[in-house]
DNA sequence: CGGATGGTTCGGTGGCCGCCGAACCGTTCG
DNA sequence: CGAACGGTTCGGCGGCCACCGAACCATCCG
């Protein structure tokens, strides 16, 4: 066949091709959630053979967008970096079907809508997160460009969380299509709500929820009922 | 075959698998410059049959990546928006090979590198983008947060500069692999520097030169030899 | 009108690659 | 040691799709 192509700079193709397969879609999603997967976890999840799992996961390697580590018998996979990360997060914003974004909820089913949290690669997302972006922004706590104020920085003092960082940044959400915060302060944030137990995971996924601590103590931020 | 996805969200593998091959890639990165192309032209880029070019923009119309305006005889394809310039930009980041970053220019030689500009969909990239924006940067017309500061926009009024917009946000070039200004404020800025003439077209491609006036007006800016 | 030009449609062909199962390797553990 | 288990390699199969050329349609122009 022998095509060459005009000397076309370090292409996008083969990288994307590296995502273009269903299979190896699902186990970067599933990477998201910033955790080591095994390849017979991924292989599982995706409803195929291990050794095509092994296949896959050569390719996303090869193409810069895993790393793995080698322990004892198990191989740990995870994303390659922030960069990785980023970009997934875009590609499922153009990938997704424009969802209606919920306009305002009443405060009485806020509650119950808090339930749904995850984390998106290390920061929070779901509608947990976006709310405790919102609420955050709201009670000016966060600036227009994802900077915590004073007023977040003494609140956060108040509560004992412990934010290392004061710059944040947008990340769009998969499902929610409405930025909430991620960038270094995002992190943080988690890192701090989980050290403080307000907020623990259930079972192995991406799924968070708000302890009955955490609750407690988010009230009058959150507003919950 | 029947593999059906654990309710795998809206996958990210069709945008990706559009993205996927060669021709299309080869496509969009042209498509790149903002401007309108047609099959015809995209064929020849390519070098391959019209007929397989109209298969493609078929499938990146279909993905969402593109979207074309008819025209007498003719179809002009151009990115669907701003969301895909943003995602192909990301793409590229995480495809190119990570070229050294030339450090520090000599003064001399400074004003002959300044003729490698070239649009990045509608702001300035290349060197003289990123040179630009470095100057802006080290003038203090540009603070950390990519806006125009008020030296900015003093400088701006003082030069007959109409820039509508103050806000801008890093890009990060596909070959010199550093942030430069983009976002409203980037755009708002390289329609200005076209209306005053400062700098024009090379032929139909996505080049851009100083003109004779807009080296003189920049002269200081740009400490040109 | 009739030729030229740009674009599209339609078979047909060849190669790539996702998939599997079987065999194999290495580590862990009884 | 031998069984169990996770991971990898390998051969083979089947479907998808990028590609082309030829025929066709539409617009422009002499």
């Amino acid at each position: 066949m022998e095509r060459t192509f005009p000397e076309a700079a370090p292409s996008i193709a083969p990288v994307a091709a590296a995502l273009a397969d269903p299979s190896r879609a699902v186990m970067c999603t599933a990477l998201m959630d910033g955790r080591a997967w095994t390849p017979g976890e991924l292989a599982t999840l995706c409803g195929i053979a291990r050794s095509t799992a092994t296949e896959h996961l050569h390719r996303l390697a090869e193409a810069g967008i895993t790393v793995d580590v080698r322990q004892g018998k198990h191989r740990y996979v995870t994303l390659a970096g922030d960069q990785i990360a980023e970009l997934l997060e875009r590609l499922a914003a153009v990938s997704g079907h424009t969802l209606p974004t919920a306009p305002s909820l009443s405060a009485s089913d806020r509650t119950r809508r808090f339930r749904e949290g995850r984390t998106c690669y290390k920061h929070l997302a779901g509608r947990l997160g976006l709310h405790l972006t919102d609420a955050l922004r709201s009670h000016g706590h966060l600036d227009e460009d994802w900077r915590l104020t004073g007023a977040g920085t003494a609140w956060a003092a108040r509560h004992r969380l412990d934010l290392s960082e004061h710059r944040g940044k947008p990340c769009l959400d998969t499902t929610e299509r409405r930025p909430h915060l991620a960038g270094p302060l995002g992190v943080s944030l988690c890192a701090a709500l989980f050290a403080q137990r307000w907020i623990s995971r259930i079972g192995d996924g991406r799924a968070v929820r708000l302890t009955p601590d955490g609750r407690g103590n988010l009230r009058d931020l959150l507003q919950l009922a």
